[in-house]
DNA sequence: TGTACATCAGTGAACGCGCGTTCACTGATGTAC
DNA sequence: TGTACATCAGTGAACGCGCGTTCACTGATGTAC
């Protein structure tokens, strides 16, 4: 076993754990490869406590992994609106704007794809509505209709619907990064060359080759 | 509980089982929504039999859940081919034959969400390759990509690379299906209109609007 | 036509497993006096 | 400064559950003679 031994916190520092066992959930969960892996006790063994420890800080295996999810949606954010805002510092056109964050987007889900799979791939639905598209999950999305609506205004797109446009990039965007993810063994075309593709075609880009 | 009182099949008919099985196991996965649904204490409720006489058709679990996916092929091949056919046969140009076996996509994911989900999704790697790509796997892909080179020799698609646009519309037909189904509470453009703007734009087709 | 018997299509009970969760507890740490 | 005590951060054992799988079996069905 790979038990790690771990101090206890002093007093006042228990809340601690709960940053810990969050930390072990995600890692789980990355290494792993699937949301079922993640449970209590394996969360646990993982964090080096025991079990019961983890009902101090969540209220059931539910709520470790909503809390996993929220964590990802906010790294994918933020890697995303990263990539935009180091292009636009370069003084980048919107056309390479748009593309450096389509790239982040891209990225993310290679690097992480586990986590990558849990942020539009969870199926469960909760009566109360919490999974639903809320604000947070959606700041990406506006953020890529933004850019392209930045590309017609300067007019490098030829599009007369930004939003149908950033969906239609949305959905290819997301079904390669799934398809790459599930389907490795295939040969992929340049993630480079299939990305342009994509941009320049959904989004009507005017200056085509 | 709803279980289903059966006859058992006469001397030389035990084979019947295996159908039986296999059709509880398909309707178990698709009303459940999960692969993780799909127990063999459950198949054998639905079946309306005990849990060990799946043995005598299906060496494990396992088993059971890749003949669904077999099945699932099957089903999402022929869903694609026949619309492309009846295309065909009612004498419409390669790029209507092209858009007929998209929307047939389109439409399987829609109407079979859990089965379209297990054929692109199943993560599981088996050591023996059994997961590999096949080409019944990847039937469907090819006819997508003869259909490309058809409307690039009619002169409606200007592609100089049919296999990259191809594979562009099949990431954004997946991405649309996947979405489609995780985040159903999301308001989503015309599917048929965001067909057009996926074909349009990534097979680069010639006389659009 | 009758009957003994082999075969076939299943069944019921049981196993060990890991799971989420509950419960009573322990022992170190800080604090009031 | 010493000490009794409250609090905090956890633990260990146990529960009931559903699971995949194994095993010895049963009883109806067809067949050989």
């Amino acid at each position: 076993m790979t038990d790690i031994v771990r101090e206890r916190n002093r007093r006042g520092e228990g809340a601690r754990l709960r940053a810990d066992i969050l930390a072990g959930a995600t890692e789980l969960l990355e290494q792993a490869g699937s949301e079922e892996a993640v449970t209590l006790r394996a969360v646990a063994r993982q964090v080096g406590i025991s079990a019961p420890s983890i009902y101090s800080h969540f209220p059931d295996r539910e709520a470790i992994v909503e809390a996993i999810v929220d964590g990802a949606f906010s790294d994918f954010n933020a890697a995303i609106e990263a990539a935009i805002d180091a292009a636009d510092r370069a003084g980048q056109d919107p056309l390479a704007r748009l593309r450096a964050g389509c790239a982040a987007y891209l990225r993310f889900a290679a690097e992480r794809p586990n986590r990558y799979r849990l942020l539009f791939e969870r199926r469960k639905i909760l009566g109360s509505g919490q999974f639903r598209f809320s604000s947070v999950r959606a700041q990406s999305f506006d953020l890529l209709i933004a850019n392209v609506r930045d590309c017609v205004e300067a007019r490098i797109s030829a599009s007369t619907d930004p939003e149908l446009a950033a969906t239609a990039i949305w959905a290819a965007l997301h079904g390669l990064a799934t398809l790459h993810a599930n389907l490795p063994e295939r040969p992929w075309p340049d993630t480079g060359v299939l990305l342009d593709r994509i941009i320049c075609g959904l989004a009507q880009i005017t200056g085509e080759p």
